[in-house]
DNA sequence: CCTGTAATTGCAAACGTTTGCAACGGTCTC
DNA sequence: GAGACCGTTGCAAACGTTTGCAATTACAGG
């Protein structure tokens, strides 16, 4: 590899001209600045940036990392997209690793950016890597968490309102008359799978509905676990009129399930997803979904980060985006007297099944 | 930040023999390794990968370089994860970086990653990089292009064979009855993009129908493209029966033109996706498509590359991978007759309307 | 007691940069 | 003519590692 010495050799200047000459110093003369510039031409220098990190001149790096938890899930391509778009512009950087949703791999992609000595990290945290996480922002690492937070940590955050997204999509599904409501969560630890939830039940409960727990289910955050969820909330003895499913990918496997059984969207069943994907206006008929500003996320995390590691002292804050309801017609919109025409009866099946019970017990 | 010399310092022997401690030399005594391992994490110590790329040490650096076009495009995220796979298994790290389909972009990132001193680079090639991707290999700079190829350079290469994945789609639809298929193609630079209008072409050839060219279309591999290409294709006076769209993104497009249009899949028009994503099986109906092996693309152009790091001088390689057509439910299987009555149908028509204009002219 | 050997350790160079400081030659001022 | 100053340049240290080589020690054999 051609370095500066080589440069400065065919030049027949030092190394030390070369790179001011690099960096745009006004301390060298025209002349010299001419031939120094024909002798990076005629070699092909390049600079290394592996030296610049090294030597360790403020902002440098000018590298951040970015760890998703599935890159295959498009709504982390949304965010990386926002993270991206604020960087370039800003002159960094971005080293993008994929966990897998792997606590091991996410531990072990941590490490590999602090060695890099990256100017700071982006990540959707969970409790699986919230110790080292914590652990590395107590050592002075600019840590910014997006879309999932941790509980009690003091960490820049981005989150969208996931409580009202998913009040807002449910209060949308018992106007339209739906009574039996499912939710299909997905990872447990996941700070977005707990407040979506919450959401749900807020939205129950402000209706007076008592939340039949057969109903709400949680999974893996996959379009398996979405697929296999569904199946098992339609086999019920009495199944749900309504779906909101709590994530993108569970979503396409409800949806396959649905398909797969013959059911007709939304008369056998409605469905709103959780996050507007750009397949889901292409969908028959096309999904109402709640629409997460994924870029923006991104973009606010990126923000955060590049603030923090411009001033490390700032203090901490909290990001938090509203998310939309997108209404388009697998919820059911348009068909409301059929819809509370069908939760009367399935009422009055349930009671009477009840009833049933309480006589045979 | 703490550094080799403070753990030196802490467990009183020198730097050299912190570094064979961390190397796992066996040139130290277990004792004075117990010592140093203790001031290490006392500490919390952690090694500076950038220091010990800067050193050079042949293979220590184990980074690659992955260089996709559209990062929301998830077939690359397929690809990507078949990247990520190997590399892992390998030990090595994976530095992502996104052009969005920007030229400038592209030169950009590559830059950045020589001048990370990456091992080596993974990319789908194009026209539009190809000067920087040729004169980077060249200078000893070992390449891999994965899906997209380049005409003339001779580097290793990783693709589907396209020409065979639109010939088995068209070949499908004709003879399912379909005469007027549509093509639409992706950016015309991609290699990708030529070779399925090839295959395209080279079945109806077959059949002696000769092409009609207002039927064939190329535009910018994105959702918005598939859209509106569609919308002009159906507001021909003569329209398709059938489609095959270039790309998973365009062919969401046109299923949101379709649906838009109130058109009935697949009685009013036929569809034939390629790439076979995810969500294909989600749809009502379900898409027939073009299944590329994106997983296994990444993961081939991986040990590619991974082996020529090994050995700069080995001879240049072409993997071609069969793509494979998934039919479901989109191109009107079982719906023979139907479509073949419209098909004799259309060609009266328009044998009609040509008449008509030679006796108007 | 001297010498050879093996085990363990330290010294110092090297990787490719950047930059504070000093040096050099020339010009200006008094 | 001497000193001050300016513009330009080079020297050398530093960043955090790894590693060849040399130094140190202890010990065994003669």
């Amino acid at each position: 590899m051609v370095g500066l010495k080589d440069v400065a050799l065919r030049a027949d200047v030092s190394v030390s001209t070369v790179s001011r000459v690099l960096t745009g110093s006004p301390l060298v003369n025209a002349e010299t600045r001419d031939r120094v510039q024909q002798a990076i031409d005629a070699l092909g220098y390049h600079p290394n940036r592996v030296a610049r990190r090294l030597r360790g001149d403020a902002a440098a790096a000018s590298l951040i990392g970015l760890l998703v938890p599935d890159i295959q899930n498009p709504f982390f391509a949304e965010v990386a997209r926002g993270v991206e778009r604020v960087a370039q512009a800003e002159g960094y950087m971005v080293f993008v690793g994929n966990s897998d949703e792997d606590e091991a791999v996410e531990r072990r992609y941590l490490r590999l950016m602090r060695a890099e000595r990256v100017d700071g990290i982006i990540l959707p945290a969970s409790s699986d890597n919230a110790t080292t996480v914590v652990e590395m922002a107590r050592g002075g690492l600019p840590i910014v968490c997006v879309d999932r937070r941790l509980p009690r940590a003091t960490l820049d955050t981005v989150v969208a309102d996931n409580v009202e997204g998913a009040y807002d999509a449910v209060r949308h599904l018992l106007a339209v008359g739906h009574r039996r409501i499912a939710f299909i969560g997905g990872r447990r630890q996941l700070s977005t799978t707990q407040e979506r939830q919450q959401g749900y039940r807020r939205a129950l409960a402000e209706q007076g509905i008592v939340v039949d727990e057969t109903l709400v289910r949680a999974g893996d955050s996959r379009q398996a676990g979405g697929r296999d969820l569904t199946r098992e909330l339609l086999e019920l003895p009495h199944p749900p009129t309504a779906l909101l499913v709590g994530n993108n990918l569970m979503t396409l496997g409800a949806l396959e399930t649905i398909h797969a059984r013959g059911l007709r969207i939304p008369d056998d069943v409605a469905v709103v997803g959780y996050d507007d994907m750009p397949w889901a206006a292409a969908f028959n008929p096309p999904l109402t979904a709640v629409r997460q500003p994924g870029q923006e996320l991104g973009r606010r995390a990126a923000e955060l980060l590049l603030a923090r590691i411009e001033d490390p002292s700032r203090s901490t804050t909290l990001v938090t985006l509203r998310p939309e309801l997108v209404v388009r017609l697998s919820c059911g919109v348009g068909r409301e007297a059929k819809i509370r025409a069908r939760a009367r009866r399935d009422e009055h099946a349930i009671r009477q099944a009840a009833a049933d019970d309480s006589v045979a017990a």
